[in-house]
This record gives C-alpha cells, structure tokens and sequence, in this order.
DNA sequence: GTCTATATATTGATAGAC
DNA sequence: GTCTATCAATATATAGAC
C-alpha cells in the first residue's frame, strides 16, 4: 500500500512540473524506484492513477463543510477552510489549471465537471449566506470574479515559490469581494442572474446535488425536500419543518443548502 | 503562403480542443489537406510552429497601445482594447490557458514569460494612470486580481460558448476595480508594493521595457531617458524636457510610460 | 510483487521520387 | 511543393519468469 502513494505522489510532482502527457509511466515508476512493468501491479493504466488523484482531491475538498461554522456568516470564514486545502494540494492545483489532461477519456471529463460543478455550488452559496439572497441578480458575476481571483493568487503563490497564510489571503479576498458588493448598487448584472431566488429554487438546487452525487439514502433525502416544499407552501407547520430540516442538516454534501433553507423558512415565517 | 496560414488556423483549433502534446503533426496536416512530410516544408518542427503563434499575439498585444486614448485616463477604456484582442485571439487564449505547453524548449517558455511580462506592465500601469501612484502599495495585488478575473471571464465565454461583447465587459471589469479600489483605504496590501512610486522608478522601468525589446534606436532612447533624469533633477529646463519626452512619445511600446512621465513632471514642477 | 523482455502503436522528423 | 516510404525514438501496456 505503501509503494500505492509513494506512486501517486511522485506522479503529481510529475506532473505538475511537466504535465500529464509529458510524463510517461517509465518515468514514474523510476523516480518511485520500481520497474515500469510493476508500475501496472498498481493501477491499470496511466488515466486510472490520474482519476484517483482527482477522486482524492473531490473529497478533500466536500469534507471542508465539516469545519464550516454555520452561524457566523462571513465569506472569511467559508473560504478559509477552501484556501487551506488548496494550499496543502497545491501540486494538484498546478495540474489541473496549468494543463488540461485528456479530452478524450470520458470519465476523466465528466470527474472534471462534477469538481467544477461542487465548487461553484459551494462559492454560490457563500455569497448568499453572506450577502443574503438580495445579490441573486449579482450571484454568477460574483462567483466568477471569485474564482478568478482566488485562482490568480494560487498561480501567483507557485510561479514565485511564496507560501501564502490562508486565513489572510482569505480574509484579504473577501474584503475586497465586501468593496465589490458595496459597489453594485443600480448595476446591471454583466451576465443574467436569476432575478430572485426563491426557496423553491433553492431546494430543486439542493435536490439537483442529491442526485448528483449518489448518497445512499438518496431516495429518503429526495422525498424530505419535496415534503419541506409541500409545508412551506400549505400548512407551514413548524414542528414538521423543524423534522425535515433537521434530518437534512446530517448530509454535510448540502450542509449550506441546508443552513439556507432554514434561513428562509424562518425569514418568510415572520 | 496560404497553405501556411491555413495550417496555423488548423493547429490552433486543434491544440484549443486537445492540447498541445496531443495533437499529432499528421492531424494538423490530415485535417489542412496536406500529408505529414508537406507540414514540414513549412515548419522545421512542431514547437516552431507553436513559437509562431506566441509572436503573433504578442505582436497584436503590443499594438493595443495604438489606439489608447492618452487623454481619458480610465481603466475601462484600456480594458476595452485589449479585450477586443483577447476575444479575437480566443482559441490562442485557450491554448495558453488551458495547457502551458512543452516547459522543455527554452525559448518557448522565455517567448511566454516576455508575453506575461508585457501584459503585466500593461496593466500596471493602467491601474497608475487612473489611480494615480497613490494605489502604489496595492498595485501588485490589484494587477493580480484584474488578470485573474478577466481569465475567469474568458474562459466562462469560452466553457459556454457565448460570445462577449468587449465594450459591455472592459466598462462592467473596470466599474469592479473601481468598487476594490475605493474600499482600500486603511487596508494593508497582501502582497508586498512599493511603498511609493517616484519618478527614477518609473524611469528605470521604462529602460527595462526598452532593453527588452531590441529597438533599432535603442541607444538612442536609452540617452534620452538618463537626460531626462538628469534635467528633472537638476534645472527642470522646460524646454529640453519637452524635446525630450516628444522624442519618447514616438515609441509605442513604452507609450503609457511616457504618459506618466509628463504627468508626474508637469505635477512635480507645480 | 516486482522484474525482464517484448508486443504494438504512434510519435516527430528525414530522404528522395515526382 | 508535395508526396510516399521510412527512420529512430518513445509511448502504453502485456506476458511470463522469479
């Protein structure tokens, strides 16, 4: 197992110096200090082992919601625990923005997106619960803006051999997203924006990520968004929301879909 | 000639959909009409063709500077004329972004590292001309922070294939920046800037953009820019000063410099 | 599990006919 | 100028010995 990492991690080093393609397996295996032949005891071929690495990067990255605290609600605090992994996987990082490995597998593509797609779901969520549900129109701009500067400093940090703080450059980005939003009073969005986001929006969202990774107990997940839909709109009996609620807050996948709803429901309550 | 002008339209397709290590000469070639031995009565070699491309945008960057207008000293109009470049050259632009080719071949990379530089500069010193050089501290993460969003912009233009209008985004980027740089105020920059921007600086910068592209009157330039030195410090003689600056105001590379060179001196000598 | 040897395909590039 | 044929190098991956 251990020869298994000691792979992995000389093929990142690899690959973030002189990406995917012109890295060959021969070279792997010889830095690792195995023949190119063992290489394949290992993994199947050279795509599988690039898979996992993303496999391992995908996780990281959901198991930052644990540490998110819910009731302070500052981008700050959101994107320090992201910077933190970003940082500590920063090889990765250099991988995936500096080369773009192979179009052609299917697999890698798809793996790709759905990274993609879990980021960009978790920044739309930090500005919302920081901003509150006002910057709707403003949400795809903000988010973009974001990963652009987010991506720019992390680039920076590796061309220059700097390592940076993540809870300062956190805290930096996020007072100068603050200077943005306080900017965009009577702008027009530069992309369409939903113009309002409504609770049933947000729950089709919260069931769109069930789906899209698939939970176990997905069946049950579905069923208790549908069943909050129904009570937000007829009776709103609160200790049947509280139930539902409270059973979604387990899944930390839609940990701050789920801090939202439940802003809402109590906001709307009112 | 046009066999080679189709073959370059051809290989940045194809390096924008695969990459550069995975498109094969005899793709280009099959793909243009011609065999793999034709490709090379027209290339020595792969690389040299990508070196091709490189000079190309660089050169189409570089004369952006043409159609600045020095008198409006706005970020958006700046952003606009290299926008318009960056939207035209959007499959080169994917290229560049989305794989950092061959690390390999030593004049590739330094080709890159001199593009970089120069939009770097560019940019720079856009932020001094409508900022003024009070933003001095911040101008390193500022210029950090526009690049990574106008790379996050184009690339969301290029993921969704929706076509940008260059005009809309320069006046929605640059109304940004305006937002960070107005809520800047008692902040402490991330990145280390110069603590002020004094006039030798901006001098000597200029130098350095004059040695790094080989001029034909390089000599020349670089004796007018130590005279200048010299009269802003010693007799502030109006006359020879405005003689000299006349003669840098000729050079375009350098002309957003010269620009701020006769603000500061006109500023100065008040 | 790891090695050596090998199979097979593809690469960038060259030589020489037309 | 463009083709075909071919080179040498390198790639991923497999087979079978130990």
């Amino acid at each position: 197992m251990e020869t298994k990492q000691k792979l992995m991690q000389t093929a990142l080093q690899l690959f973030a110096d002189n990406g995917y393609s012109e890295t060959s397996v021969q070279e792997i295996a010889k830095q690792t200090g195995i023949s190119k032949g063992g290489f394949y005891s290992y993994f199947p071929s050279k795509i599988d082992l690039m898979l996992e690495m993303v496999d391992d990067y995908h996780q990281s990255i959901q198991n930052i919601t644990r540490e998110i605290d819910g009731t302070k609600a500052e981008l700050a605090s959101y994107l320090h625990g992201e910077l933190e992994i970003w940082i500590e996987h920063r090889l990765f990082f250099h991988v995936i923005f500096k080369e773009l490995p192979p179009k052609k597998d299917e697999t890698f593509t798809k793996k790709m997106e759905q990274l993609h797609d879990t980021l960009h779901y978790h920044h739309q969520e930090y500005f919302y619960l920081t901003y509150g549900q006002q910057i709707a129109p403003y949400v795809t701009d903000l988010v973009i803006m974001l990963e652009g500067i987010m991506k720019e400093y992390m680039m920076y940090m590796m061309l220059h051999d700097k390592q940076m703080d993540a809870r300062q450059l956190s805290s930096w980005i996020s007072r100068q997203m603050d200077g943005i939003v306080q900017n965009l009073a009577n702008q027009k969005p530069f992309l369409q924006g939903d113009e309002e986001r409504t609770i049933e929006q947000l729950l089709e969202d919260t069931k769109e990520i069930v789906l899209q990774y698939q939970l176990s107990n997905q069946q049950m997940l579905l069923r208790t968004i549908d069943e909050i839909n129904r009570h937000i709109h007829a009776d709103r009996d609160p200790f049947q929301l509280e139930l539902l609620i409270h059973y979604l807050k387990r899944e930390k996948v839609i940990e701050i879909q789920t801090i939202q709803i439940e802003k809402m429901w109590k906001q709307g309550g009112l």
